[in-house]
DNA sequence: CCGCATTGCGTGTATATACATTTATTATAC
DNA sequence: GTATAATAAATGTATATACACGCAATGCGG
């Protein structure tokens, strides 16, 4: 029964889930997930990317963006500009959402230091390395 | 901008979704996604603990077992019998759900073995490790 | 042009997840 | 012994996730 504690899905989906409840607790003051942060996040640094472009660098389904950027859209965080080609839609943050950002910004860093610190900054930057590597090796 | 890279967030839960999608891939034949699987491997591992252990022990939250339980009983895989505390809710696997669980094991394998493969077994063995510590400071 | 493959995206359905609240049972204070 | 606190679990609601499928726009061979 080592299954049990090699399990690569187990391992990473416990420690997915309970640092996801950090982060989510911490970010609540804003009434953001820590998905939808990650969500704004992409947005700022890939601007003119769409929807297939950015589920592949999330490594999350096309599908699971659409319904992720909803949530968004909703609150008027984000808003859809179609694009040139019109099957493409284009995500632009609002000035609300970018101000939602902002406030969440330090929220994210007391999470972050609260997660992390827990080992080391060292031993996660090389953890964080090694999680690239794997999901590397996977898409 | 360095949060995308480091976020403690954004990292775990991306490389959950790819080895997650990898797992359910590899265990489709048997319809179990890996959460179930990992669900009964730890009725088989612990087979006295109520809900309230389990749920603790997988980092998860009671009413998120309690849900993902009704899958796997739907099913007729496990089945809910009542403690001496009436309180309390014992899980018991079936034979059915014994004999699938067995059918899964080498499919789990053969997942594991890729997943794993592409960083080295050693590699993942110090990440695993490192992802046990992170766990344990936030439970 | 026109027909068809390709591409980008949305919907239907199902599971996974957690917080707030509720219900039922047990334990405890008095 | 009863009133109340504490505990175990389920429900209501919302987000997160992905597969199968369908639709609309584009590209391309003839």
């Amino acid at each position: 029964m080592t299954m049990a504690r090699t399990c690569a899905a187990y391992n990473l989906r416990r420690a997915s889930r309970l640092v996801t409840q950090a982060f989510d607790q911490a970010l609540s003051p804003t009434g953001l997930k820590v998905t939808q942060f990650s969500l704004l996040v992409s947005f700022l640094l890939s601007p003119g990317s769409n929807m297939v472009q950015l589920a592949h660098w999330l490594g999350m389904d096309r599908t699971t963006l659409s319904r992720n950027l909803k949530v968004l859209e909703k609150r008027g965080l984000v808003e859809m500009v179609p694009g040139e080609d019109r099957r493409e839609q284009q995500v632009r943050i609002t000035p609300a959402g970018r101000k939602l950002f902002e406030q969440a910004c330090p929220l994210w860093f007391r999470a972050q230091e609260r997660v992390v610190g827990g080992i080391g900054h060292e031993k996660w930057a090389a953890l964080a390395k090694e999680l690239r590597s794997l999901v590397a090796g996977l898409k």
